[in-house]
DNA sequence: ATGTTC
């Protein structure tokens, strides 16, 4: 294990480094993990996750999630919450991918209809949803349409065909996020964007046909509200963010960010920790730009949504909504948005970071769907495409300890370099093929790089935040059916 | 993650 100087244990799985760590730490910081995932951490996250916790206008502490691992800056699986006065917004610490997020979609078919019919299926989806590095949507909508989406996300989509009344408040922030200023976008960022709108893209992101695993956790009582009902009920995940629009984004606001730091007298330890006042012109522009393209995200998985509701028409020859084709919810990996949270004894409006970080907001919270509200906002844990998934709920606890957060996902623990080398793509096509999981990728170099091996154990994570109580199990999902970028 | 090294 990696020897940090002064590092406590807290309790089982929180671990926390003093602000005597390194000269500039304005709060501790805290590392939810195993002993087991704590030893298998680079020592880059302790690293980043101290450089974080230097940050002006940070609070409470710097966090790092049980899958954290080394990212451009911040750690992903990282959170951060600044004051909205005195702190800043940093890029690093929302990701390149604004709004990589999960989508969970519930069928009422059970395994046994829908194996005879996974090739068909995927083979359809593989066609209706484009998949790979710079691929083009079939959506055509003009720049003011396009402006609209970057405003209203699943609510324009909703109002346009691609989508259900009930879509919008099943995902989170209700579908958008608040303060888009598509006046903050470049043309460059836009003309990206406008033609991704229903693509899936490359590296981790996929489209999941899955199943319930009892073997791993079933809560009936608890899977019920959500509507799943049998051990063996079929379900769709969905993982993708903005495309190269958010990466545009993020791309150009670094370099204004770049000239900003030195203008606002902000010294970093590290230069991918690039970051302006909140408040400052920079700071609100770069905020008003990366919610468009949060927004973008959100509308990207909504059409995708459309096209699995079309390929369940088409295969199972029943409407969408006699096959119970409803949004479970959606959740965000990497962004940056203003709530309102408990500290030191007063509710107090803040700026959330959380880069490879899921919103875990506990019993009762109103942005919360109203059949689940008093059970806990939905949290969608992504596995990888061969070891399979988790749907949690948030916790009080959550809310009290992590500003309503907990973890995304497995995390890597090879590189795609690493993985490459030691796995062939058509390979572990056809080992996933014998093990149950029909398989379409983009490019089989994707493929290999996505290989299981090349994760950490995904139930140890989510066995760290159940243990730490920031977020509680409901259903683990194995994979049947995979479409990989 | 990304028109995968503007």
């Amino acid at each position: 294990m990696v020897e940090i100087t002064g590092m406590k244990q807290v309790s089982e799985v929180v671990w926390e480094i003093p602000t005597s760590y390194k000269q500039g730490m304005v709060v501790p910081a805290r590392i939810y993990a195993t002993k087991k995932l704590l030893g298998g951490m680079d020592r880059g996250v302790f690293e980043q996750v101290t450089n974080v916790a230097s940050l002006p206008g940070i609070l409470k502490y710097a966090y790092a999630m049980a899958d954290a691992h080394w990212g451009y800056g911040f750690p992903i699986g990282g959170v951060a919450a600044f004051d909205m006065e005195k702190g800043v917004i940093s890029p690093g610490g929302i990701g390149f991918d604004v709004n990589c997020g999960m989508r969970l979609i519930r069928t009422n078919l059970r395994f046994a209809e829908v194996k005879p019919k996974v090739k068909e299926l995927v083979d359809l989806l593989f066609r209706l949803v484009p998949a790979g590095v710079g691929v083009k949507g079939f959506v055509n909508v003009s720049q003011s349409q396009f402006e609209e989406i970057m405003r209203f996300g699943v609510k324009w989509c909703a109002e346009n065909d691609y989508g259900w009344d009930d879509d919008v408040s099943h995902v989170e922030e209700g579908g958008f996020i608040k303060g888009a200023d598509p006046s903050k976008v470049s043309t460059q960022a836009s003309s990206r964007g406008i033609r991704q709108l229903g693509t899936l893209g490359s590296g981790n992101h996929y489209l999941e046909i899955q199943v319930v695993d009892p073997s791993r956790h079933f809560d009936p009582e608890l899977a019920k509200n959500f509507g799943i009902v049998h051990p063996d009920q079929v379900l769709v995940m969905i993982h993708c963010g903005s495309r190269g629009f958010g990466h545009q984004i993020g791309s150009d606001y670094l370099r204004v960010f770049d000239g900003a730091m030195k203008r606002y007298g902000i010294n970093v330890r590290d230069r991918e920790l690039a970051c302006a006042p909140f408040t400052s012109k920079e700071g609100g522009d770069y905020y008003g730009a990366m919610v468009c393209a949060a927004n973008m995200a959100f509308a990207n998985r909504q059409v995708i949504v459309h096209r699995v509701r079309e390929a369940f028409k088409k295969v199972f020859h029943r409407e969408a909504e006699a096959l119970d084709l409803h949004i479970i919810y959606d959740v965000c990996h990497n962004v940056a948005k203003s709530e309102k949270h408990r500290l030191n004894g007063s509710e107090k409006e803040l700026l959330v970071h959380r880069k490879g970080a899921t919103r875990s907001f506990g019993p009762g919270h109103h942005d919360i769907p109203a059949p689940y509200r008093q059970l806990g906002q939905p949290v969608i844990i992504g596995g990888s495409m061969e070891t399979g998934s988790y749907l949690l709920i948030g916790t009080a606890k959550a809310m009290e300890e992590t500003f309503g957060s907990t973890a995304h996902g497995s995390g890597r623990t090879m590189s795609r370099t690493a993985a490459k080398k030691q796995i062939r793509g058509n390979e572990l096509q056809r080992s996933m093929e014998s093990r149950g999981i029909y398989v379409k990728a983009a490019t089989m170099d994707g493929l290999a790089e996505e290989a299981g091996v090349a994760y950490k154990d995904i139930s140890e994570v989510v066995e760290t935040m159940s243990i730490a109580g920031i977020s509680k199990k409901v259903v683990a999902l194995r994979p049947i059916g995979n479409i990989k970028g």
